[in-house]
DNA sequence: AGAATATAGTTAGCTATGCTAACTAAATTG
DNA sequence: CAATTTAGTTAGCATAGCTAACTATATTCT
């Protein structure tokens, strides 16, 4: 498990890109995720919330784990959360055992304010950068995305 | 606090390159993080040892949580579990109040592996893209750093 | 020198978030 | 219509975030 060079054989020189994209994803979130406390929501209750906000309308608790990597009822938990801070409703389906779930216009509100707040301080990051690089880091974000897609 | 266009003004259009590379972010490490669990060390153990392991030699308990951007009661608690597990060790430094961490072989080894492992198939997905893609992504990393370097 | 203050870490106690195991209720299958 | 499968919940455990309050060592000030 320790030998480093038979993963860079299934790898290729992929593995060091890999390995400093992962390394700046943590670092970023890190110094993002501080100021997603000031919205009184947890992180975990935050990013599901995103889902429903942005991820385009109501999804059954099952989908909701499955978009958040996370168990059934580790999700449970997190929408008995939403739900008593009014920030999103349960509905019923044509399938009693599924519940649909979606936003309440507060839920949406605290949404966008956090999500506002917490892409601040990174946008000015950005801004600081010359246009050239700036527009660069725009385009590549898009193939980033693809990359992601294929996880 | 809705009102998208005066934080635009502020981070100007590089609001919305932000906001989908923070997205970028969340979705690599909720991919990524799955395989963290199988190292049976927590993602915070596993972040703090990181720094002691590829962030250059020892540390303070503050310094880590500087780095970690969490308080110090909170790292005294990861290292303790980190103590425990035998990755890491405490030394005594100059001044009777500080202690100095360093991790151990033991912790070097499993972060090394719990690194491969995180990594693999983010190398993967990466490997399966065209060639100048792939370059791109590489090049993307670098401008990360240089923004997360102004964070 | 000795008292007052500041700094580094820890302990205690709260909430949130991950898990597995075991349960309930509804739908589907045989 | 009984057996199985599926969706979600409940219970119980560990980790990880916080603040408040404490201990111990250093530093500063009289």
């Amino acid at each position: 498990m320790t030998d480093v060079k038979s993963k860079r054989l299934a790898g290729g020189e992929s593995f060091e890109t890999a390995d400093r994209l992962h390394s700046a994803a943590i670092h970023l979130l890190r110094r993002l995720r501080v100021r997603d406390r000031e919205s009184g929501v947890g992180p975990a209750q935050l990013s599901a919330l995103s889902v429903l906000v942005l991820g385009g309308g109501p999804r059954s608790l099952g989908e909701l784990a499955e978009a958040e990597q996370v168990r059934p009822p580790t999700m449970s938990r997190i929408v008995a959360g939403l739900v008593r801070a009014g920030l999103v409703r349960r509905g019923k389906t044509e399938d009693g055992r599924r519940i649909r779930l979606e936003a309440t216009a507060k839920g949406t509100r605290i949404l966008q304010e956090g999500r506002q707040r917490r892409v601040e301080s990174l946008a000015q990051a950005l801004s600081s950068l010359p246009e050239a690089d700036r527009l660069r880091v725009a385009e590549l974000t898009e193939l980033l995305d693809q990359v992601l897609r294929k996880l």
